[in-house]
DNA sequence: AAGTGTTGACTGACCAGTCAATCTATATCG
DNA sequence: CGATATAGATTGACTGGTCAGTCAACACTT
């Protein structure tokens, strides 16, 4: 009960970690202050930066954490044989899943990162784009097996692709879309539904090798 | 309205407007004082404020300008009688011409407001809801008429529509998408080909709902 | 003279990051 | 065992710089 007890930290910097997830999701990276983390993780304002060098080092680090895991997932997905359609929807599948068991986490990633072209997005440029290579990747050897059409470059199809998801995410994080259960897998099954549906050759998704 | 108030001076309101879309577009919102807007447009520190009441208001008025014409070019559309993929491609195109057209205001747009879920993205959710509600309704009519399959609820594949486009305008913003004529025309093709493909009843009608 | 447009120095608030002090845990030794 | 040393964890008051917004004065037009 009293907690005055071995204060051998209970990883303190997790738990800022954490705080900051809460924080940056509820006011914004900009708008809110350090002190506000540190009040949020209820440890003095000094221990942030015992643990991290600055303000944006705290978001640097929950940022490559998550999209580090998702790239993991995708390069794991890739090297299974699978059909197109089963490796597009297990990304989407993680990706929804992670804003469905974490959702301020996600808003933060897409709403700081993902897009802020100005700041963290082009500092983690590289590691963004990552992402989007390995999916054109996917689909380009879905179109060369003849299973996508090839008129729509690979590239292009893939920012649809991860484009359409991250919306559906903004949909949820502006409270535009409903957010429950059975949305969150209908989703799953839209997104890939009409991006595969548009993009294969035939009307029955088959691979077919001409 | 101001009878041919021309003055000595040329609109300098509209002087700042630009310049501030220079201004953002290079160093963001946030990033960037109000100084570096009056340094920009070549006018005072003061002369800002005299013509708006704070730096918000300058986005404000940029983002309002440009997301109303759009919302008229939509509802414009959406009066005539065509068929769902000219419907949706004419607003493809209206999007992908805007940012051809003026690629810094777009950019400011998508990264400043469209995904700023804590500030602006917030204050203006309502403006930016009813383009989404008039694209879903297009979809909905289309489903009623048996063209768009009815499963895919019209106001998740609205979402996964627009977001399409926007990541398409993200890639290119981040220069992770070639910028010529020809990829720009492509791009309006592509996105409606890939959505529409998916989303028609002719395409693919055996897949089940999970 | 009156009203609008224009100027830029100034101020007051805000906040990221620093740092010296304090605390806690464990190690080392008499 | 108790005393003392050492290192890391923790605290929060303080500083230095930044910047949005104000304002009093000046310029131009009618």
């Amino acid at each position: 009960m009293s907690p005055a007890r071995a204060k051998a930290s209970p990883d303190k910097r997790r738990l800022i970690l954490d705080a900051a997830v809460r924080v940056f999701a509820r006011q914004g990276f900009h708008a809110c202050r350090v002190s506000d983390i540190a009040d949020e993780a209820g440890v003095a304002y000094g221990l942030v930066y015992h643990y991290f060098d600055s303000k944006d080092e705290v978001l640097d680090v929950l940022f490559l954490e998550r999209w580090n895991v998702m790239l993991d997932l995708i390069r794991e997905v890739d090297a299974q044989e699978l059909p197109v359609r089963e490796k597009l929807g297990a990304i989407a599948s993680f990706i929804i899943d992670s804003y469905r068991h974490d959702p301020d986490l996600m808003k933060v990633i897409i709403v700081e990162v993902t897009r802020a072209a100005n700041s963290f997005g082009n500092t983690h440029i590289d590691t963004i784009r990552e992402a989007y290579e390995l999916i054109g990747g996917m689909i380009a050897k879905a179109q060369a097996e003849g299973v996508f059409k090839a008129q729509i470059e690979s590239r292009f199809a893939a920012m649809a692709f991860y484009g359409a998801i991250e919306q559906l995410l903004t949909g949820w994080i502006f409270d535009l879309l409903p957010q429950d259960e059975e949305y969150f897998e209908r989703a799953k099954w839209l997104v890939v539904e009409t991006v595969c549906g548009g993009l294969e050759t035939s009307t029955v998704a088959q691979a077919s090798i001409p």
